[in-house]
DNA sequence: TTGGAATGTCAACAAGGCTGACGTATCTTC
DNA sequence: GAAGATACGTCAGCCTTGTTGACATTCCAA
């Protein structure tokens, strides 16, 4: 009864299992693990948690993100991440100014200090990522990106897409 | 600096820039947001969290397992497990029985209120998965399988590798 | 100019990780 | 049979990171 898979569109079609289907969910449960294994232990060290990895990232991406903006990305409410910022503000590694247009808003950026924890996490993140793009190849990479993008849901494909690369070039 | 990429036994090169590794990174991100999206939606109307789904998955997957066993694939502590499991008992989704050649041993059960829990969580990831897999193809599938195993510690690639199906065919 | 919307902060609570210590059966080994 | 190891449960307390509620500030439009 799980097996219907009726075509769709002239597409080729495709026979999955549910016991393919539930390899692929276990897979991606403990990949996620791995992908995000070598970060957390770097951040256990300066007691800091994912959270801040999290915000770092994109505002290294995103330099002078609002709150807001950010709040929408991580998907998470502003209190939470009110308390993330707050912590890294204090510690020196983020700085929060004022808006310039608009006095309500904060513009975000890393510090010297900021970006080197940033370098330093996610060149440990990269060189998995690496190492496994490598193992795998060209082609399963292409197919690893297919399948990821068609799993988010259309706002976060659409956060995604969005995300330009905003800094300069190094 | 970052683009040394040296051959490696004769592989094909494969040149991985900052930003292709980034936007790996990003992707894996939210994708595993969509990934857990739809059981957590379940989930939080029962008031139960991702770690009661996570016994129940593994339950379901290998009936009869015991606690440590469940221990090592989850990677958290008995404390922490137990405190799941104990709701889970209370609330007669799982059975929980002494072991019969080893009686220090507990096996693990899913009650039939348990599976009609489980099946409504797999369902639901599944149906995800599946349409991920649809809109990618078979190509894709393979790829995306590669690359979530070379991204694995090699203790979970081992764990991930040891599940087999020890379920009855339905 | 004033009321509503947007932005961000403070406070308190809950889930679910963690460590540490301990109790109790139950093997296993000497 | 005694001693030690193993499997499991539990209590206590801590931390991170989510949540909601209340509130101050700022902007904008009627």
């Amino acid at each position: 009864m799980d097996q219907s898979n009726a075509p769709q569109s002239g597409q080729a079609l495709l026979f999955l299992t549910d016991e393919q289907l539930r390899k692929g969910i276990e897979a991606m449960f403990f990949a996620y693990r791995g992908f995000t294994a070598d970060p957390d232990r770097i951040l256990s060290e300066k007691s800091y948690g994912r959270a801040h990895h999290r915000a770092i990232h994109f505002i290294h991406r995103s330099p002078g993100t609002t709150v807001n903006n950010l709040l929408s990305i991580l998907g998470v409410t502003k209190q939470s991440l009110n308390r993330v910022l707050r912590t890294l503000v204090e510690d020196g590694l983020v700085e929060s100014n004022v808006g310039a247009t608009d006095k309500r808003e904060r513009n975000l950026y890393l510090t010297e200090e900021g970006a080197a924890l940033e370098r330093e996490l996610s060149d440990a993140q990269r060189d998995r990522m690496r190492a496994a793009y490598r193992a795998a190849g060209p082609a399963a990479v292409t197919g690893f990106r297919q399948v990821l993008e068609a799993m988010m849901d259309d706002d976060m494909r659409r956060q995604f897409d969005a995300l330009r690369d905003t800094r300069g070039r190094s």
